[in-house]
DNA sequence: ATTGTATTCAACCAAATGGTTGACAAGACG
DNA sequence: CGTCTTGTCAACCATTTGGTTGAATACAAT
């Protein structure tokens, strides 16, 4: 599992990890404040935010011992990319589906 | 891991598991079909096929001894609805903070 | 009825995952 | 200096994952 596309999405399928993501999504946080609210040591936490870094999702600074955690939101697009490349060649074949149902209705008058 | 989201970003996760859905966006296809061009063994790919399953990404149908597998290009927008979420959320923060620096420049002519 | 084809089930295995606790590193601060 | 705070590293553990092979099921076809 190398490829980001892998990294992004494994690291998003953890609950945990999405609702890290949604409150980075509102304002930077340190390890401690995000563990705060889970009932997990913040060791755990530790490892899911090095999960979300690997896959590109977040970066931390440092301030004195504090490791600020950013959420780099540009990888999401890398996600929507994927799907909506997929959705739209789906959404495609249906409707050639659709010409193809109306030519035989067509031809069947 | 019990939520929809978490199992269709796990399912999505795997590279084997991703390239049978893009195939998938394309036509429906049979396990046999889909395991040919994979370098695995057939029970591998059913295994893949159960996983996306679960996640609600597929469906299979019956045709004999075949089991037609169709993709359910439905659940995309389960994972773009919570992508596009926070990355407007996260967007939507960065134009707060422009407007915070443009202030703090007006301030400082 | 036997054989062939398509698929799944079951048992097993190695590696990865998500958690734990304990020790350590890096700064802040008395 | 010593100590508190913040966070990571290391070793360990149970569970899950992705693969294997072999047996079983469900039809088709001869």
């Amino acid at each position: 599992m190398t490829d980001q596309l892998s990294k992004v999405f494994a690291a998003l399928a953890d609950p945990t990890r999405r609702d890290i993501v949604a409150r980075l999504s509102v304002a930077d946080a340190t390890v401690g404040e995000l563990a705060e609210p889970y009932d997990v040591s913040v060791q755990a936490v530790s490892k899911h935010l090095k999960v979300l870094e690997d896959s590109g999702l977040v970066s931390r600074s440092r301030d004195a011992q504090r490791r600020p955690v950013h959420l780099e939101d540009n990888v999401f697009d890398l996600m929507t990319k994927w799907i909506e490349r997929y959705q739209r060649q789906a959404e495609d074949r249906y409707k050639r589906l659709d010409v193809v149902l109306e030519e035989m209705d067509e031809n069947n008058e």
